[in-house]
DNA sequence: TCATTACTTTAGAAGTCCATCATATAACGG
DNA sequence: CCGTTATATGATGGACTTCTAAAGTAATGA
C-alpha cells in the first residue's frame, strides 16, 4: 500500500479545488447552463439559477478562480464559458452517479436489502422527488 | 434561458454533496485507493494516506454521508469499497482536466496567451511540480 | 460630465469544514 | 471479565463558505 507523498499534495490540493467548485447546488447549475451553450452572460446565468446578482457573482468568481470556468468582458457584457471540456464530463458522470444513488436509494426504501456492506441509507432518496433529471 | 425550478433544488442539492465528498485532498487520495483495490481496511487507507486515525475516520464519515463509499465490519476490522463505479469514473474525468489545466497553466507561464476570455492564470500551476499523476 | 446598465467586490452574520485531542464503541481471545 | 486491537465519535478552535445588503467598477451614450 504505497503511502501518500508530501510531493503529490499540491496536485491533490488543485484536484480538490476542481471539486470545490462543484460543490454548490448554484454553481453546478450554472456549469450545466455552460456545458448547453458556448457562452453565457451573466444576466442569463442570473435568469437560469435565480440568483441575485452579488451572489451569482460570487459564486462565479469561485468558478474562476478554480479553473473551471473563463470569462471576457465584451463591453458592458461579460460572457461566461467552460475552461475545459472535461468539466461536462464530470457533470454527466455525476449525472449518471446519481441516477444509480437514486435507484439504489428506492430500492432500499422498497424494502430490498443494501448491495454490500452496512451503510444506513440515505435518506436524501426519500426528500427527493423524481423530477427530471438534466 | 429555462430558470432553476425550486422542485428541483434537492435532486441539486444531492449532487452537490456528491461533490463535496470529493473536494478534500485526502478524500480524494482514499477514493483514489479505494478505485485500486476492491476493498482496503482503515489500516491500509491510514498509510496510504498518512494520516492519524481520527482524522481519516472523520473524513471517511463525510465519504459515507454521501453515498461515495460502503463500509462492511468484519470482525475487528472495516472494510471500505466504492459505492458505485462511476465515482471513479469521476476521479478518471478530474484527472483528465487536471492534466489541462496543467498543461495550459504552464503555457501561460511560457508567455503564450490564455486561449480565450481574460481570465487571470492560476499560480497553481508555478507551485505544482510535475509529479506523476494518476 | 452624467446617468444608466452590467457586473464585481466588500462587509457582516450565520453556518460549515477541518485538524487535533480526548473519549467511546465493537470485536475478540485468554 | 479484562486487556488489546481496530475504528468511530465528541469537543473545540480557527479557517472557510454562503447569503444579503451596500458600495464600487467598467462600459456606453447623450
Amino acid at each position: 500500500m504505497d503511502r501518500f507523498p508530501a510531493a503529490d499534495a499540491p496536485l491533490y490540493e488543485v484536484k480538490a479545488n476542481l471539486f470545490k467548485g462543484l460543490s454548490h447546488p448554484v454553481r453546478i447549475r450554472v456549469l450545466e447552463l455552460l456545458a448547453d451553450t458556448a457562452e453565457v452572460t451573466v444576466t442569463e446565468l442570473m435568469q437560469g439559477t435565480n440568483q441575485e446578482a452579488s451572489n451569482l457573482s460570487q459564486h462565479l468568481a469561485v468558478l474562476r478562480r478554480y479553473n473551471l470556468v473563463v470569462a471576457q468582458r465584451r463591453g458592458v457584457q461579460v460572457f461566461y464559458r467552460l475552461a475545459y471540456p472535461q468539466v461536462a464530463d464530470l457533470l454527466t458522470v455525476a449525472r449518471s452517479l446519481l441516477q444509480q444513488l437514486l435507484h439504489t436509494t428506492t430500492q432500499q426504501l422498497a424494502g430490498f436489502s443494501p448491495p454490500a456492506g452496512e451503510s444506513v441509507p440515505s435518506t436524501a432518496g426519500a426528500a427527493v422527488k423524481e423530477a427530471p433529471l438534466r
